[in-house]
DNA sequence: TGGAGTGCATACGGTACCGTATGGTCAGAC
DNA sequence: GTCTGACCATACGGTACCGTATGCACTCCA
């Protein structure tokens, strides 16, 4: 009669510390990411936090990394289109990122971003990501046939547009939110270049 | 030889603890707002703090109310167009409430809907506030011959727009920021009714 | 089978908070 | 003058953290 089976010594590592990490911070935000807080979730002490760890700071940077990673990833996947159907793919980018679809993915988001606004390792991060989406989506209005600057015009309000709606609360604005966020999404991608053509009709 | 003008004896009341409240909110988000910091900063000890206040609760309920008055007041103010003139107030609307005007103004803001996302209270106010901001900006894209629908996906990606662009750290994509925020201005507004003669003529 | 090292528990000192209890101080009413 | 109440300081118990020190258990390998 043996009791092991109780126990089948499922060790950690650091992988597991930075995912459970991303959870309580989408959920608590970074002041709520405690390394105490964190080895309970995990059912052990903070000894063993100390063991993978350096200290805090180094659970946070390996946070950090890890979703810097991912984005990048997620962006150059995301605008990757068949040629021909950037279109699409814009009003596909759109969607995705459009709150609703990712609800946590939405939280870890505006935590990072949160924290970086007093923070200036992720604020570099941040940077970084934006920098990088922004160039992903410009390319797409280029490839549709926008020039350069009206690109750089649509795809700052496309990020601004998904960021910023994470942000409101309007259940009691508009009863239709399917439509309106189709039409909000046409305003920003607007055809691209078939708005051209209307544009140069009533000059 | 007395020694009194050296204590002026300026009394606080509970307004000076919530303004102060409100700009260590702003610097160190909600999580930072401690009273004991809080008194620090007053000079006084927390003996003063919960004279005024019952708890740290009340006075966070009270940032949320001056913040939420002071929201709607402005809001109502800088939606007020004179008739004939509401396409320019739109455009002021846009630029106003573009973070770079008001740091502070943003740096509350994204504190309060941070806030929300955790507190049921602080997302009530957020929801009212936002549900007037939306209605004020919508009412002057109505006035501006825009149909109801428009209108409303309108005035939506113009608050998505503002909250999401003070998210963003763009420095490196583009150089001509003032361009840039023009160009977005004019999507979002879109020169109202006159986008809609040339759309008709391409139809 | 006895190190050696990994992974974790336990215990500790220290800090920063919350909220309460209680007493001190000063201004103005009487 | 003294009394009262507004305003604040001090001191306290309690909690939740951080990071360190140290020891224990388990695994793997010679």
């Amino acid at each position: 009669m043996e009791n092991k089976p109780l126990k089948p010594r499922v060790q950690l590592d650091r992988n597991a510390w930075v995912s459970a990490a991303t959870e309580v911070l989408a959920e608590e935000g970074i002041a709520g990411l405690r390394v105490e807080v964190l080895a309970k979730r995990l059912k052990v002490t903070k000894g063993s936090f100390y063991w993978h760890f350096q200290d805090r700071r180094d659970l946070l940077l390996a946070v950090l990394q890890v979703w810097k990673d991912g984005r990048i990833r997620d962006i150059v996947k995301q605008t990757r289109a068949q040629p021909g159907r950037e279109l699409e793919q814009i009003y596909h980018v759109i969607d995705v990122y459009s709150t609703s679809r990712s609800r946590r993915g939405a939280a870890i988001e505006l935590a990072v971003r949160d924290w970086a606004r007093r923070d200036a390792d992720a604020a570099a991060i941040v940077a970084e990501v934006d920098d990088i989406r922004l160039r992903c989506a410009r390319d797409l209005f280029l490839a549709c046939g926008v020039p350069m600057e009206e690109a750089s015009s649509r795809c700052m309000l496309l990020y601004a547009y998904v960021f910023g709606i994470s942000l409101m609360i309007y259940d009691k604005f508009d009863s239709d939110v399917t439509r309106l966020k189709r039409d909000i999404a046409e305003l920003i991608a607007q055809s691209a270049s078939m708005k051209r053509k209307a544009a140069a009709t009533s000059d």
